[in-house]
DNA sequence: GGGTTAACCTGCGGGC
DNA sequence: TGCCCGCAGGTTAACC
């Protein structure tokens, strides 16, 4: 399940192996996987090459080069990213064969590696779309123009995050995944961080402390900067880097997938409650619903 | 207008 | 062995 610091893992990669070269073909095989795209993926990207792979939150971006590389040219568009639940962009030998669900594979005319958007479950698409100027005078592509910045980003402000989670009225886990607040959490980092600043996901957001909003906001940066120093959590093959290998933060989470284990911290054994279709972790000695908790 | 819910999708594991 | 069902969850359209 790619959340930021996957996202992150993934960006590093495909800016290493990508960057500055020019694309000689591109193969779209399914309708889906490019099914915000207005245009004709295949006519927007040959030819051009990518300048440095850019992120918020869980959208990756790649801008778009229209002529020969060069570093005072200012992009006008770019090819977006999302990997969606089970989305993997690999860099490949071009001799590999081709994936199970291999659904864009784009060619470089270097005939070096290519690039390739695999995708089980098909929640993942990639787009081209314009860049927009953003609120710091940075440009980003208009489908994240909605998107907050995320609370690894030096721009992220604290104070107005925490204003506006209290004003929301709602409850904490809800805040924490919802993108246009915060961008780049999602279940299990969410999970993980509520049980850090011992606060349950069901605690409404406008009867908490500033310090306490501030307490889970450090806890976030911390969860996700360790996973990010691991490559990631992998739990299965679903989430790999750009050369196909997992991440090691699954043997980090505490609260996360561990129902029934002991909590790492009183030894209760940590409790599976279902919230918004999905499954929450928490512990219920250290993480109580009441304003006491 | 803001908060909430359901649908999208495929593979896997458990139960029968 | 094979079928059926539930589960995993990021995003967004639709609903309240």
């Amino acid at each position: 399940m790619p959340e930021l610091p996957e996202v992150e893992v993934v960006r590093r990669g495909v800016d290493a192996w990508v960057t500055g070269r020019s694309i000689s073909s591109v193969d779209s095989r399914h309708p889906r996987t490019v099914r915000r795209h207005v245009g004709d993926l295949r006519h927007d990207l040959l030819g051009v090459s990518f300048a440095c792979a850019s992120r918020r939150g869980k959208y990756l971006w790649l801008p778009i080069l229209e002529g020969r590389v060069d570093e005072h040219e200012r992009p006008e568009r770019a090819l977006v990213v999302h990997l969606g639940m089970s989305g993997q962009l690999l860099v490949q030998d071009p001799q590999s064969p081709a994936e199970k669900h291999l659904h864009v594979r784009i060619e470089f005319d270097d005939g070096g590696r290519d690039l390739r958007f695999v995708d089980q479950r098909t929640f993942g698409w990639l787009m081209v779309d314009e860049l927009v100027p953003d609120s710091a005078g940075g440009h980003l592509p208009s489908v994240v123009a909605h998107i907050a910045r995320d609370p690894l980003d030096p721009q992220f402000d604290d104070d107005h995050f925490i204003t506006d989670i209290r004003l929301r009225r709602t409850q904490v886990k809800r805040a924490l995944l919802d993108q246009t607040l915060v961008s780049g959490i999602g279940n299990i980092y969410a999970d993980e961080a509520l049980w850090r600043a011992r606060l349950h996901g069901g605690r409404q957001t406008e009867r908490l402390s500033r310090d306490r909003l501030s307490d889970l906001l450090a806890h976030v940066r911390a969860v996700m900067s360790e996973a990010l120093a691991q490559g990631g959590t992998s739990f299965d093959s679903l989430y790999v880097n750009v050369n196909g290998e997992s991440g090691y933060f699954v043997r980090s989470l505490n609260a996360y997938g561990r129902e029934g284990e002991p909590c790492l911290r009183c030894g209760r054994p940590i409790r599976r409650e279902a919230f918004m279709n999905r499954s929450s972790f928490s512990c219920p000695r250290c993480q109580r619903r009441g304003p006491e908790g």
